[in-house]
DNA sequence: TTGTTTTAAATTGTAGGACAGTTAAACAGT
DNA sequence: ACTGTTTAACTGTCCTACAATTTAAAACAA
């Protein structure tokens, strides 16, 4: 027996000022680096106390949507669309040991394949250039004999990241960049340097780039897969 | 020049309350469902007011770890690990790039495929009981003749979710729900409802249920994604 | 004129107090 | 055994006050 009785849940005031501010950014009403108004302001718009609102911007800020500086002219700023809250959500989520590193291991291989594929299908010769661009930046600083992984990383990860952009769906590229930053933290902990690594692995983003150029994505997909794989079972055997 | 400065951040203090808390809470020093010390406990250990500990119980509220509850025994209550956060700021991140039903479609076809391929592989004899479950209850549905897609979205999402949860990766099951969640409102609005449409799609479940019974990797993949982009291409057509 | 210091004003950060609203549990009356 | 009442432990909301931070303008010095 079900009524269709549905329980009386107490909408609290700040979830009003949440909603109403979260509409308008995602309406577009706000433009990115815009100021809302003061907290003071924001009372008596909605004619509540300055707790409530501070209540409200604090879920905001935890959103991405805001950020808040003191001081005159200071105040609550609108943020671009970010993954900052997915990252953050997702790094909980790998802190309280539901996700392991297999789970993002398979799950990036799976995304990272099927972007590089859209990549070679879909890249146009701006953005081939543009990754070409990134392939010399890694091997001039190849030559400039490196003595640790964060260069690399950097490049790596526009590399990773322009690929995704290639393949045009912002909740492929989205997941990728979160991904990406939560594996990172693993790969700085467990991979030690070597120059071996880093050439074999600079050897591999070759592949995939030649591969996207010559517009073959079987090939595509099939290096980016080998390559996350590969590293996701270096790091498991240094873990 | 580069000097090794990192800019200096004040941190306010409800933060160090957010820290401390969500610290505890990964290190299990809580079970869920355990009571965290109401507000003026709270103010008093971290010596600090009820205004910074309430900003702080937002925040933690905002990440999933805790939930609230009024009146006496009421109080912040620690919830077990889940992906609400990361589900909300995903779906948060479609509503502000207006991501659209291509991108929603061609994204769950990757995933759902993915899923149904990992769930014949890996699915244990009481989830497939499970899963025989949900298709015997849409059978049981079908049989009232049912004017509306409600139900049926009900059932049909539970079929999904089991599917994903099968394939035994946390964040496939978290983003496969989020995408649910947003693609039924494209469902809703531009799917008219026909009995027809609805044996189709019954019928697309039993050839995925099927092929995971028989342990069939490969056609459990493909069913799922032909019945993806099958939706996919209709609602396309009434949109 | 130009560069530096001081001052003022806007705005967030923190603290404290008051009272209303909510709820579980104990108690009382039928 | 059921119903209503009181109590006490909580959160929800509002208010006021002052400290800390930052920008901009004003005053001052070279």
């Amino acid at each position: 027996m079900s009524l269709p009785f549905t329980q009386f849940v107490p909408v609290k005031s700040y979830q009003h000022v949440v909603e109403q501010i979260q509409s308008a950014i995602c309406n577009e009403e706000f433009k990115q680096g815009d100021r809302l108004p003061s907290e003071m302001k924001l009372k008596e718009m909605f004619n509540t106390s300055r707790g409530t609102i501070r209540e409200a911007l604090r879920v905001l800020e935890q959103k991405g949507l805001i950020a808040i500086k003191t001081g005159v002219k200071g105040g609550p700023i609108i943020k671009g669309p970010n993954t900052d809250a997915m990252s953050e959500s997702m790094a909980l989520l790998i802190r309280q040991q539901q996700i392991s590193l297999e789970h993002l291991a398979q799950f990036r291989e799976l995304l990272e394949g099927f972007a590089a594929e859209q990549a070679a299908l879909l890249g146009n010769s701006r953005q081939h250039t543009e990754l070409g661009d990134i392939i010399t930046k890694i091997q001039t600083h190849l030559e400039s004999e490196p003595q640790g992984w964060s260069e690399f990383h950097r490049l790596d990860s526009r590399f990773h990241q322009m690929v995704a952009t290639m393949a045009k769906n912002p909740l492929l590229l989205a997941n990728l960049v979160t991904i990406h930053q939560n594996v990172e933290v693993y790969f700085q902990s467990y991979l030690p340097f070597s120059r071996e690594l880093l050439e074999d692995d600079f050897g591999d983003l070759k592949k995939i780039y030649f591969a996207i150029l010559a517009g073959d994505d079987r090939a595509a997909g099939e290096y980016a897969r080998q390559h996350v794989a590969k590293f996701a079972q270096l790091m498991k055997k240094h873990q």
